[in-house]
DNA sequence: GTGTCGGCCGCAAGCCGACAA
DNA sequence: TTGTCGGCTTGCGGCCGACAC
């Protein structure tokens, strides 16, 4: 089993006795918090060596935990061991959450990495078969209209009263009993359960909506009863997935405010220090924290722009689905702050084409490929299958002193060239625009050249030598790119039609290398599509903030653009403004990313 | 004025259209936050120079906020300049409180109140007479059993109806109108006013219900309406003061954690950087920040035990009213962590004898003086009548180089010697055992030597010179004073009969200097009184944790103590374990101080 | 002058089976 | 099998003057 019940509950007393001025709330039922959970949360285990996310921590955060940009930000991942798990549930919402502390580990797990001596640590998370064979007598019901109207009680299904409720005596006209359920923060609910009715049903009524009430549930929420082996109700509830609206209010007063909440982090790390990550597994797509060997193996899968992959979610009737996509991007999202960084560095179009209600950009570790990848057009970046990690070196706790030639690190060179292929270095050339002082990636540049585009077909979109950055300085101040004074907020004024009067068109297949710009359409109007309001509605963003004020020089032109759902093909040529527009106010979902592939002709 | 209204309003505007994301709660009207706070509150103003208490800002966030004890606390006393003053009412609670800007200006300030060059600065605390002038049109009612009930409306008492609300039409049978008033987040409430009944009165009727309702009103809280010169209806509310439950949940979790706050406002202090102080009126009996002028007339007054003061307070009519007392004791609160803060260094006794419902340790600009100050026996510690401060130099931020006599320092010398008659250096013995590296008090003995009491006879406890220190350090040898771990966390342990066979007598007129131990009970079961399970169930402590655990050795003897309520007059003999257990357990409520007084014999 | 109560009214909470998807 | 509805009852929210302190 993953996580030891008896340590949690031994915690949980030892808590319970503990001064009231500590002010720690207090663990919940392992069995109830996973039902809440859902069944796709891999918890992992106390002992086990993890990788630490930041810029998915951030995320999760809701940004608003990053004040501007900071030096002292923490390196996209971080190995961490795991040196506590607790489970707690709000105390207002009932939301379930995680408490992990963590201490970083980086060098010794590196050095065991590249010794293979890890092997062992893969069982870090929790064998699923295990933990639902555990998992007692439960069910899970989404709320109806009727079941949250204040006309009428709950209708429990036929198959979940029998299995969880103790049994009535149905020779009785209209048995009844009454229920006593505890929920996650242990309160005791009382109902009473009836059978009765025309055809004959189960029914929740006095105590019902006193429920409903207290926990403000509405319908699309889910309830899940579950019965203990001691016979013991135990209630929790799932609330529905709604619009986030601004910050997650949840995070910010339980936990108190997230403002420099990584920049602590980030000195705990530096330090060696246990910190504390407090995660939400409901209100977050993708996780921040993986187990190693989920890391390690998803990062040996080859990635490639046209692959095909699967991905596990949760449907709305909570139960486990399957779901199929494609890869249409790879870069990174942030390469201003988190250069290299895994977080959501793909960028995926669904097959179902329900583009607005899933995610389109996942981590690598999210997805598990299919076997056929149809790559006619795709364009495969290989990966050693059995690869020894070491993280791109941008933050000095993990690199190798400078100049100083370290024999073990020969395999994570042509691991970095290989990573370096996957994110595009467009944006660093962005980088040593926008702060000239700094250019974190020249260094890797010298000590690792890039490979030349023609002997490696599989890097598709080439990196430019620090020569040819320079040229692309000029093109880009041609474009009257303005860096913003937090590059983490973006503009909110209207866009100045960006597009209209762009020759659009895919660099012929011999041309000079190419780069990518991300941009990130930050408001989109659906309601646009076809018309030439959808660009004014959207507003285009450089990422980072930046803004592209104005056409391109004459010198500079927009060869290619890529958005959301929709990468052109090679030879593609795409034309024009209203295409531009219209596309643009297609498939261009808030937070989507518009990939425009720039270059100065030959 | 004292606080420019224009600007606050500005500010408001300002905040309002600053962007979301900052998560700066609006600032809220200046009359109805003034009259929400009560009429005793005095608010610094912007730009005037006020003097910190960090001992007082620690009681208020609830001592949770002190880890352990840390040598980087900020001094007892911080001169500050303040920057900004912004006004806040908490979403949930609509709590006032202020959000005060400090930048510390410890060096300047000491500097002009040796040059006597802060005269125009004593303006700096805002004259109520003004404000009170201001202050528009207002009533304040609190709610009877009637007025929350779901039964019925809310019965306006006549007077504040025909103040406040616009007029009615008397001509007719049951005249009525709405009215609408604003709360302190500037949200609508609306009532229907009426006049009925027999006899007549005013009534709000539809929307009381609801108002109460949400705003969880119950009978003892007050709500004011205001109204405004241009006519509009404001409304706010002042809670019944509750038994506070552990920490306030309102300053946690408002503001975030209190983990570290003083910690960082420390490390702000020593560099001069910007500061922020959140102070909530009404959850404090005593101010930690205060106007300078306040400060320094309040320090030189003379303090002595026996005087009799008075001390305004607020009614639960919320009315201003007066009460006195009688000076018991002076002595620090906490001399391990803060020696020689004057932070409620006064133990009072109040002449109604409402002894557990109100603060019995006051600071000195609490109080004012009353003429006549009962002394026959009252042992007075006189000042200079024109203090210029200076402040004893425990911290290195406020101390003089070691051994540089600098001329300025002459007069400032001089208060050091009548603060030190205040404060009873015998605190200062006991840190030498407890911390025997440091001596902060050494240096300034060694200084100013201490004066002989018999030629000034205003110092009734004079202080021990470094010779008698040491003496004494033996005696609390003797009687096993352990050190706490963490000094902030009094031992629960089972109290060992501390006081059982003790000789308690007070020394003979003529006798070596005295020196007086502060205790702190902390456990008192005054269900024990008479009985011998009184000493047993009172833990009783040294100031800062250090526990009394036997008997005194032979060559000292606890010559007389003083309780809360208490004080042996100077010839009185106090004798024996019964009545030492008797008053232990009678005047003794939870975190009052005993006073023993302790000698060596001649 | 105003706190509390009984009387009274009306609405909505909430229990029921009918009916249909 | 179960979601929604109309019918029906009931409890309480809430407006009123009576009465007393």
């Amino acid at each position: 089993m993953g996580i030891d019940l008896n340590s949690v509950e031994e915690e949980e007393e030892e808590e319970a006795s503990a001064p009231v001025g500590l002010l720690q709330p207090p663990t919940v039922c392992l069995e109830l918090w996973h039902a809440c959970a859902g069944p796709l949360i891999l918890l992992p285990k106390k002992g086990s060596v993890v990788v630490y996310l930041p810029q998915g921590h951030l995320e999760h955060l809701g940004e608003s935990a990053a004040a501007a940009y900071r030096h002292d930000l923490p390196p996209p991942q971080v190995f961490c061991r795991v040196v506590d798990v607790k489970l707690h549930a709000d105390v207002n919402t009932d939301e379930v959450y995680a408490r992990l502390s963590l201490v970083a580990e980086n060098e010794e797990v590196e050095r065991r990495l590249n010794e293979g001596g890890m092997e062992g640590e893969d069982e870090a998370e929790e064998a699923e078969g295990e933990r639902s064979s555990v998992m007692p007598h439960m069910f899970c019901k989404t709320l109806t209209a009727s079941d949250t109207s204040t006309h009428g009680g709950f209708s429990v299904p036929r198959r979940a009263a029998e299995d969880c409720f103790p049994p009535l005596d149905y020779v009785q006209q209209r048995p009844s009993q009454e229920l006593v359920a505890k929920d996650l923060h242990g309160v005791e609910w009382r109902f009473r359960h009836i059978y009765r009715g025309q055809p004959r049903r189960h029914l929740l009524t006095t105590g019902w909506s006193a429920f409903v009430n207290k926990k403000k549930l509405v319908s699309g929420d889910a309830v899940l009863f579950l019965r203990g082996n001691d016979g013991e109700l135990r209630l929790g509830i799932r609330r529905a997935v709604q619009l986030k609206t601004g910050t997650p209010a949840g995070a910010l007063y339980t936990h108190g405010s997230n403002h420099g909440v990584l920049e602590a982090i980030s000195g705990a790390i530096s330090t060696k220090r246990e910190f504390q990550i407090y995660y939400n597994p409901r209100s977050s797509s993708s996780d921040f924290v993986i187990p190693l060997g989920k890391f390690t193996k998803s990062l040996g899968n080859p990635l490639s722009i046209g692959m095909r992959f699967k991905m596990r979610y949760e449907s709305e009737d909570s139960a486990e689905r399957r779901c199929t996509g494609m890869v249409t991007g790879i870069g990174d999202v942030d390469p201003m702050r988190w250069p290299s960084s895994k977080w959501r560095c793909l960028l995926v179009r669904w097959d179902d084409g329900l583009t607005s209600s899933r995610q389109n950009r996942l981590s690598p570790w999210d997805i598990e490929p299919i076997g056929n990848a149809s790559g006619s057009h795709a364009l495969s970046v290989p990966s050693s299958k059995r690869t020894k990690i070491c993280l791109h070196p941008a933050n000095a706790n993990f690199s190798a002193p400078h100049g100083a030639a370290r024999p073990d690190l020969v395999e994570s060179a042509r691991f970095h060239k290989v990573l370096q292929g996957q994110e595009f270095t467009g944006s660093h050339a962005l980088e040593g625009i926008t702060i000239p002082s700094s250019q974190p990636s020249t260094h890797f540049r010298s000590h690792h050249p890039i490979p030349n585009p023609n002997t490696n077909p599989h890097i598709t979109y080439p990196c430019m030598g620090f020569v040819e950055s320079l040229r692309f300085q000029k093109v880009l101040q041609g474009q009257e790119i303005y860096p913003a004074a937090y590059p983490t907020r973006p503009f909110h004024s209207a866009y100045p039609t960006p597009t209209r009067g762009y020759s659009l068109m895919m660099p012929p297949q011999a041309s000079s290398p190419s780069s990518v710009l991300m941009f990130q359409p930050n408001l989109c109007n659906s309601s646009g599509e076809g018309s030439n309001e959808s660009a004014e509605t959207g507003n285009v963003f450089l990422s980072g903030g930046n803004r592209v004020k104005e056409r391109p020089e004459k010198d500079c032109r927009l060869f290619g653009f890529s958005l959301t759902d929709r990468i052109p093909a090679r030879n593609e040529v795409v034309k024009g403004d209203g295409q531009m527009d219209k596309t643009l106010g297609h498939g261009c979902a808030t937070g989507s990313a518009l990939y425009a592939i720039c270059a100065t002709p030959l």
